[in-house]
DNA sequence: AGATATGCGGAGGTAGCCTCCGGTTGCATT
DNA sequence: AATGCAACCGGAGGCTACCTCCGCATATCT
């Protein structure tokens, strides 16, 4: 009896494995060209699978983003400390908020889950918000303690003009926008003098 | 013959009128409470009005959400330019992306459909978008030419960092936030010196 | 009053959401 | 290798909302 046990518990059974890979990969397809809104049974079948399979893997829409969502979501986090460690804080700051940018527009995914985490209309699981918030709020505390932002921020704040102004008008050149929005919000900013 | 007359035209029938005039009421009730997602036949049942009468009056969503709030959106504009008139530049600008604020956060009205004309998914009327853009490119313009603002802002980044930032996370004390952010991207607007 | 353009309203076809459950299949045990 | 069972599959089906279409009603004009 090496392995564990508490009442009832195996590993997942391999098809089940499988099909929630193929799902996810479908879904990420699917939600990065046809927004958001695709449709769970089109994304089903596409995945060779029952309408049923999906739900019983992701009983929610925004528990299949957030699960499609979740390595980028990770990665942007860990971003965060990497910056933190290598540059300046205010250069930490917006070099993060420029490879979010980069996030959004470049690679267009991702958009929505952050919609969804930063607090949008059908509440997403904590874990992405938070990890996200985190690393955002990091960041700024620590600009904040070496005077180079002004005390009275709220990183929250920044992360819903980005994310905000990401989501209205997802047209082409959002990411120069977004760039320019990045400037203006660093400038603004930094403490009063 | 008084009357205009060209080949077929009468005067539109008062119940014709009086219907449309419920339905818009209704709506906005529906919009604001429950957000732009409420059923239309709900909305139609509620005014009374059978349901094809609601589609022959708006015939898509968007027309329906643009005339409910077409007054508010004139309002915000013809604000601009009496800001405008009595202000600094900066200061117009300022005011008049508070008042934004305000209307956003605290009649909690039109962030739908400020929403949709920022250029979103569903591609409004043109005349709401060009409107507001107007309104805010005038000033931004203005404050411009008087050296209180750089040179190289665009006005629609303002637009769509305040518009977004409203829509994610339409939760309570979005009017401090919404404030602050307009703190920011003021401070940040200004000339390098 | 009579003619007719104009407006009314709901039946009905379509599509997506989500649930439920009988049948199937991989896994562990013997 | 065979067996028992828990885990999993998948689609039928009920529901809601969308939007169209068209026969009926009625306001307006002459």
């Amino acid at each position: 009896m090496t392995k564990n046990r508490s009442t009832t518990d195996r590993k997942p059974r391999v098809d089940a494995l499988r099909n929630r890979e193929r799902i996810l990969e479908v879904a990420k397809v699917a939600f990065t060209s046809g927004g958001a809104h695709t449709s769970l049974e089109e994304i089903a079948k596409q995945a060779d699978v029952g309408i049923g399979t999906l739900y019983r893997h992701f009983p929610t829409r925004d528990e299949l983003i957030e699960s499609v969502y979740r390595a980028e979501v990770e990665k942007l986090a860990t971003a965060a400390s990497r910056f933190a460690e290598t540059m300046s804080p205010l250069e930490a700051l917006r070099a993060w908020m420029l490879l979010l940018v980069d996030y959004i527009a470049a690679k267009h995914i991702i958009a929505p889950a952050l919609n969804t985490i930063a607090g949008g209309p059908s509440r997403l699981h904590e874990g992405s918000r938070t990890m996200i918030q985190g690393a955002i709020g990091e960041l700024v505390k620590r600009a904040k303690k070496s005077g180079h932002l002004r005390r009275d921020l709220d990183a929250y704040d920044l992360l819903r003009a980005l994310i905000g102004a990401s989501h209205v008008g997802s047209d082409a050149d959002w990411q120069k926008s977004g760039r320019r929005l990045v400037d203006i919000l660093i400038t603004g900013s930094r403490p009063l003098k």
